[in-house]
Parts: C-alpha cells; structure tokens; sequence
DNA sequence: GCCAATTTTGTAAGCGTTTACACTCGACGT
DNA sequence: ACGTCGAGTGTAAACGCTTACAAAATTGGC
C-alpha cells in the first residue's frame, strides 16, 4: 500500500529521454518561441511517458513566479465575500494559480501587519485580489510599488483594474420602487454607526437615496435616516430606534440586505410586519432574502469575484503593462418581492 | 515613489556581516542545535539591522518545506466552511503558514482531479486540512500514503487527527426536546435525495432520532421520514409533501438548519406557522437560525476549525510519528426559541 | 555557392537556501 | 601525555529549474 519513495523525475529525466538538451525542454514545456516544432513533439512525449511536472519549488527559485495568487478579504465569513471567493478561486484554479486565502478577520492590525511586509507578500505570490478593502494612501501607494500585479472589487480611484457596481443608481433605482408603489414618507437605514470607519459603499448608497428624492422633487427628512452598519443586530437596532423615537414612515430603504433582516425582526418582535405596516426594501439579494421574501437590488456577486479575477490573471500574463487599469461596472437588478407592496 | 529595485539582502550578507558562516546563520535563524549563544546573537543582531527574510522559494527547494497548508472544503460558500474556514485561517496564519485555499466546488470531478495528483499537491503544501470531505477508499489511502500532514474536520474512521460533533447525540437531543414538551407524533427531514451521495452526518442524526423515539417506546412512522437534502429548498419541498401527501405530525425535526428554513418558508406559504401548528427543531445553529426563532442544536462551527488547524500544526511541527491520531468530539448544545413549544 | 541573418540548440551560471560531512578545539578519563 | 568525545563551525554539494550567452544549424539574398 506504501508507495515506495519515488525517485522523483526531474526536467534531467525528460531531457535525457527526448535526447534534447535541458534549455529545450525547459523551453518547449512552457511554450516559448523557437523550438522546433519536432523538439516540442519529442518533449511533450517524453514527458508524458515520465508523468513529468515541473517542481513549483525549484520554478519559482529560478524563475521568480510562484503560481500563487492571494485574495484579500475584510473577512471570510460574510456571504458577499464567501460567494465571490469561491468564484475567484475557481477562475484561478482554472488557470493553474494557486489561491491563497488571507482574511483581515476585520481588524485594522492585521491589515497593517500585512502591508508592512509587502515585500514578504510579494515572495510568496504573484497577485493580490483586493475584496472591498479599506486602503490607506500609504497602503495604496505601497501596493501600487510593490511589483505585485492588482485587482479589486468593490474598491475607487484604484491604480490597478476594479470590478464592482453603481452604488448610487442601486439605491436610487430601490428608491424609485417605493416612490412608484405610491410611497414618498421614506426612512433610510445606512451608515455606519458611531465610531465604526465609514463605508464607501453605504455612502454611495445614501447618495442615491437622496438623488432619487430630488428628482421627485421631495427632501429627506434627518429624523428618517438612522446609522444601522451592515449587521443584522444593527439594522434591528435602527428599527427600533425609529419606531420608538421617530416616527413610523411608509416605507424603508435599507442599505444593504442584512439591515433589512434585522428591521424586519424588529418589527416582528413588535408585533408588526412588513409589507402590511411598512414596505422595506434592501440592497444585495443575500442569499436568504428571498427566502424571506425581501424586495431588494441585486448584484452578481459571483460574478464580480470571478471577473476581477480573470482581469487579474490577463494582468500575470502579459507582465509588460500597456493597457491601462479600467474600472468596470456590472448591472443591478430590481427584484420586487413580498416586502413591499403599493400604499393605500 | 517608486522603490528603487532592492538588491535583496541573502544569508550571505547576513553571514558577511555576523563574521560568520552561512552554515551557522542558517542553523541559527531557525534555532536549530549546536549553535553557540554568542553565534545566535551576532547573527540576530546582523538579520534585525539587515531586515533579513529567507527567501520562500529558496527555503522550499532546499528544505522540502513550503509554509503552506491546503484546505479543501467541498464549496466555500456555505456558512458552515466559511465559518470553520476563517478559523482555521486565523490559526494556520498565526503559526506563519499560508493558506491554499481549495474548493470543490461540489464537483466529483474536481475532487476526482485532485486526488489524482496527489504528489503535485503534496509539493505546493506541507499538510492538507479536509472539511467534511467523503473519501473513497482509494482516496484515503492515497492521502495516507502520500506525505502530506493530514487532519480532518467532521469525518469518520480516518487514519489522522479529526474534529467533529457526536451527531447521534444531537439528533438524540433535539428529539428529546421536543418529546419533553408532549410531543410524541413526530416527522424527521433529513437525509439525501435520491440520486445525491448519501451524507454521513445525514445518517447519524437519522439514527440519532430512531434511538430516543426507542428510549421513550416510540416508533418512527416511515411516513413522516422524508429526505430533504441540506439545502433550503430541499426542505421546502419536503415539507410540501408532508403537509399534502403524508400528514401533518406534532413535532418536526430537521436534519439541519437549512432543511428548517425551507419547512418554516413553505409553512408560511401555505399559510400556517411554527410552533403554532407544528413545531420544529433543526441542529447546526445557522447564523441566521437566532433571527428567525428557531430552535436548533448549536454546533462550535469556528472552535471545529480552528481545533483541526491546530492538531495539523502539532503534526507539522513534530514530524515524527510519535502519537497516533486521535478523534476529538466537541460538544453541542440545545437551544431552544421560538419555533418549539409544549403540546396541548 | 557564399556570407549574413535568423532560427534552433546546448552549455553553464545562477536562484538562495538546507544539509551531509569534515574539521577544529577544549574537556575528560585513564 | 594520549586517544575519545561532543559541541561548535565551515566547506561544498545538492535542490530542480530558468536564462544569458555561445554554438550550431538553417535560411535567404545575390
């Protein structure tokens, strides 16, 4: 049952056997310019017989690329990231890159210990996948100068290529939903709370939610739009708060799909209930809302991850740098379900 | 702002400059024996004021060591994995490891992929942490015999270290539960669907649930045993069938959390509720079970992941083979909500 | 047919560690 | 005094690949 301890075959082995030179081999194996045609039939023989493949080990000593690539997340658990992870890591497994998993775990000394080694960072991969991550200038800059290649999702005014969506037009377009099932008395539950670092994404959100208002030629009312983060505890929170010390309004926005759950069980524990005494809508299409039949916005989550990773990898390969970065946006989605319905 | 091209500090210019030979620096960095104290601290000294790190790639050829570790989990999306995931992360960060992280997609054949380069994989990482993985019997021994460190989270009769729950037990438990509160007319949901692998952990709980009907001189009614998968919708239409093809029992337990959620949704679509006209337990503590009330068996999600991560270190470290592996069970606990109450 | 230009192929020098082995040297028992 | 031992140190050979550079073979233009 032991296998006994192969002998390992090694780029000698192959070379010997096609009655080639090591330097060939090692050329016609990865497909580099002039090789002969024959040569390159004579070693992809040879090496098949031998079941021959390159050690990572000795490649990246010699030849500086690891086949590793890591991806970055503010933590591993939430399902926004677990989804797009996993959709990254199939596009790099695909293309022969290991993925290397590093969560921040939501907390700023890890970020901090692991930009302070960049240099560590980039031994050890050859890419980083940024998921949402909060960067410093500093940060951004040492990034930028660290020779790794870059993608991200979810991230602004990025030196490097960046996937994401229309935060503003995802909130003005939820927001329109409720404006256009006869509601104009709206609350919006975004923000993040006291003393948490403010939320790119929920600020652009608030944003929208404030353009849609104009263009219907309403104001937002102060009272009406609560900090709540991005928990289910903080959204439950925020209910409360406007139940009890503002005012009931027709309907809410919240900020994202987590917020919402945590409103509606709020108003659950109250004895209330959505869409019958208020409408409520969120942003995301978390993978329990439909279950709970939350309207919402939806993003391709998966997609995002699977993209910025593909942009990611065409980045590895053609190393020389002419094409500038881009940023490109991916479509949302209305999805209207039990959690609203028209005023009366 | 660019950084000009660092020229790389090597051991060399660490021996250079502790007056010492490479030899010596090597052996004191990693604390190894036969090392002077006065040697260990010239060379201390001399990589601090250099900011010497071994190179990775270096290390590995030479020693046979990547400072990586695997874990493969059978998708990445699903809260359990991504829970233990991150825990194990943390760990395997913690003790200076990588972490390659491998999905399976819930694909055969990429698991079919990976097993069958075995030794490819065991030259990108020190040791292998598996999730929940069902393993043929060729693919056990090809784990076992292939030098790869191994430890494993919610498998049985493994040759390595594991970590997991004593699901009979919790089954046990959560039948007791609703027994204790009159119920005695009981529906399980649970187990695979036809034509899916049959889960392990599916199984005990189904046994678990036959034993305290058994204790307590009950029988279980092969009607009001329905497989459901463990997905949302398997238990939704499982709950449909109960409802409309067998009949309506006192008390449900569901095999997990998931298969819960899809009972309590088609309930609500059919215009009933738990506990009002039945009650219903699951076992797994879904992060969003405390949000909808359901009573359930909490399972340590991140403690089993993380305690694997660690057994797999102590292997690593201590790679003689001193102590056999060893089974670790982990306690789960009953917590009831909203979804249970008494019979009357 | 001959020389330059252009492939194709081979030689050998790294890449930066780890480690087997040889060596030095003082301590120790006899 | 003398051989033995073991701790501390150094030398040099791997580890298995990539890649300048040189050499050989092929091509093409006149």
């Amino acid at each position: 049952m032991l296998q006994a301890k192969t002998p390992r075959v090694t780029i000698q082995d192959v070379a010997a056997l096609s009655g080639l030179s090591i330097c060939t081999v090692s050329r016609a194996l990865r497909d580099l310019p002039n090789v002969s045609l024959e040569a390159r039939v004579k070693v992809g023989d040879a090496a098949a017989k031998l079941g021959y493949k390159a050690s990572p080990a000795a490649s990246r000593l010699a030849g500086g690329r690891t086949g590793c690539v890591a991806i970055i997340v503010p933590t591993a658990t939430a399902w926004f990231f677990a989804q797009a992870v996993e959709a990254a890591e199939e596009m790099f497994a695909d293309s022969g890159y290991d993925t290397v998993l590093i969560s921040l775990r939501n907390r700023p000394s890890v970020q901090h210990q692991l930009f302070a080694d960049l240099t560590g960072l980039a031994q050890r991969v050859d890419g980083v996948l940024l998921l949402n991550i909060a960067l410093s200038a500093a940060e951004l800059a040492a990034l930028a100068g660290s020779g790794l290649a870059v993608a991200s999702v979810g991230m602004h005014d990025v030196p490097w290529d960046n996937v994401g969506i229309d935060n503003e037009e995802a909130a003005r377009t939820a927001t329109e939903h409720l404006l256009g099932l006869g509601h104009w008395d709206l609350a919006m539950l975004c923000g993040s709370e006291a003393g948490e670092p403010s939320l790119v994404t929920a600020n652009e959100r608030l944003r929208g939610f404030e353009q849609a208002l104009s263009a219907h030629h309403l104001t937002v009312d102060p009272d009406l739009v609560l900090p709540a983060g991005s928990s289910i505890e903080g959204g439950r929170v925020a209910m409360i708060e406007l139940i009890e010390n503002r005012r009931m309004p027709s309907a809410i926005l919240a900020g994202c799909d987590e917020t919402a759950f945590g409103a509606l069980m709020a108003l659950r524990d109250l004895g209330l209930s959505a869409p019958k005494n208020v409408s409520i809508i969120g942003i995301d299409d978390h993978q329990m809302s439909w279950f709970l039949g939350l309207s919402t916005i939806s993003q391709p989550v998966a997609d995002q991850g699977a993209f910025a990773a593909s942009l990611l990898i065409e980045r590895l390969h053609r190393s020389g740098l002419p094409n500038p970065p881009a940023s490109h946006v991916l479509d949302t989605k209305l999805l209207p379900r039990k959690s609203t319905r028209r005023r009366r």
